[in-house]
DNA sequence: CGTTCTTGTCCATATTATGGACAAGAGACG
DNA sequence: CGTCTCTTGTCCATAATATGGACAAGAACG
């Protein structure tokens, strides 16, 4: 009798709703811009790493334009992400649950290591620096800020949140991402590799960390249910982080992440 | 078919950029869903307000879910913001440049005038409380928090800003706004009434407060460019407002946002 | 057990968004 | 100076998408 039945069932087994082709398109462009922080990115670079068709894009942006999402920067003629996206997130509270259960352990592990620290969500298919404490040791990497967005994958970050996730859907994601790795001198072939050997070690590491010379040590940190929600990163210069260092590094960001993870209860927006 | 291609040479004119029906509505609905904050907002009122049809607006809402710009709290089936927002916005340098300029302005302020001072940016349709200061007399309004969202309009903010922009302007946006009016217990002549009193006074100001018992001041500040970008507020309960202190009051507000308006020059984001 | 809320779903169809093709501007190079 | 090769911007026929009327079903109330 009712043939709705049939379609039904087939639906509800991931879960792809249709009919807002145009808003999925829309959110692929702001999260593009959106790595692109403040200096923005030019269209054709929308082009290249969403896929999508040049007319599309051009219309998205500048729609988004028209409505205060998306800015354009004068002189580059590059796109960013408009000012109206802050106003809308003021309709949450801030700090999120994670940043205040992460406080201590960040105080406490960035106290003992004395090196950068850093936290970093995943979000989509992207690494984004929430948080991020600068130690004593006089010489710090800081070239990641607060706000940076990256692929899943490129950063020791990235790496240590794939690690901590069934391999299939890690690999989905790797592949998802695969357009926007050359610009990270990287591919698929090198980010599995990586994952595999994070898996094993029981953390993420990098010894050619994005800025030369450097190297990066990350824990994953997993929400109740078993999925990783964030990672804690050690970064320094390659010679501050010998096999002896690396492994007391470690053990300190493992402690931490244990930690953080049994101070987040429920949801963590 | 009908002929609206006829209309394609008047583009130039004000900017209606078409083929974008979807990402339009999506924004709306997203607008509205920010003025419901954390509590959220039903699908129902989502649908009243945006005068979108009902399958239209359950469609962009579970699609938005989906991609995690939109959470739906468990208990109340309420719709808000979702967390992705706010990582998108962290693409963007804060604290704005508003921000910084009203600082000491608003620093000045509280200390002199001792009741809660906010500062309201516009943000499309809507007024959006930015900062607050509390002041050091023991009794303190605290109702508007940082990240309300109200209709243009409904608060003595609201008035004030669209007193400081042209009369068609005005009126245009209030007409906008008629639906969302009644849950404020107001209507457009009442808010055109006001905002014509605000126009004489050279400030706005509302006797009945959104709370009960209170009254506010609000001075308007402008961009280099004359559009209005912010009001300065103060709210107190009523019997600290009488109309010799009003007149102080307003002498200080009227002060400090010419000064926050030297202060801001070209863009505030 | 009807009444009046609410949210969720289906699907034929007209409206909308799409993208191939073209245009035009900005550098770079010889 | 033209000629490449970048980039961004625009047009419009048409395929595909998003639309909304109609229906369903759950919840709260009396």
């Amino acid at each position: 009798m009712d043939k709705r039945r049939a379609t039904k069932s087939v639906r509800s087994a991931v879960e792809p709703r249709q009919g807002a082709q145009a808003i999925r398109r829309a959110l692929a462009v702001l999260r593009i811009l959106a790595a692109g922080r403040e200096d923005g990115v030019p269209l054709a670079e929308v082009v290249r790493t969403t896929g999508l068709t040049r007319p599309t894009v051009h219309r998205i942006v500048h729609v988004l334009i028209e409505e205060g999402i998306v800015e354009r920067h004068g002189r580059s003629g590059r796109y960013a992400i408009g000012n109206q996206v802050p106003e809308l997130a003021l309709a949450r509270p801030r700090p999120s649950r994670l940043l205040v259960a992460a406080n201590p352990s960040l105080q406490r592990a960035s106290a003992e290591i004395g090196d950068t620290l850093f936290l970093t969500v995943r979000t989509g298919n992207d690494t984004l620096c929430v948080d991020r404490r600068i130690g004593v040791y006089p010489i710090q990497v800081l070239s990641i800020e607060v706000g940076a967005r990256r692929p899943l994958g490129v950063s020791s970050a990235g790496v240590a949140i794939l690690a901590a996730m069934p391999a299939q859907e890690a690999r989905k994601i790797v592949a998802a991402n695969e357009k926007r790795f050359e610009a990270y001198r990287t591919d698929v072939a090198t980010v599995l590799g990586e994952v595999t050997a994070a898996r094993r070690l029981g953390y993420g590491m990098r010894e050619i960390g994005l800025v030369q010379g450097t190297k990066s040590i990350s824990t994953w940190i997993k929400t109740p249910d078993g999925q990783p929600a964030a990672a804690m990163t050690v970064s320094a210069v390659r010679t501050r982080l010998g096999p002896r260092r690396e492994q007391e590094v470690a053990e300190i960001l493992l402690r931490e992440a244990r930690i953080i993870e049994l101070a987040i209860r429920g949801n963590l927006g």
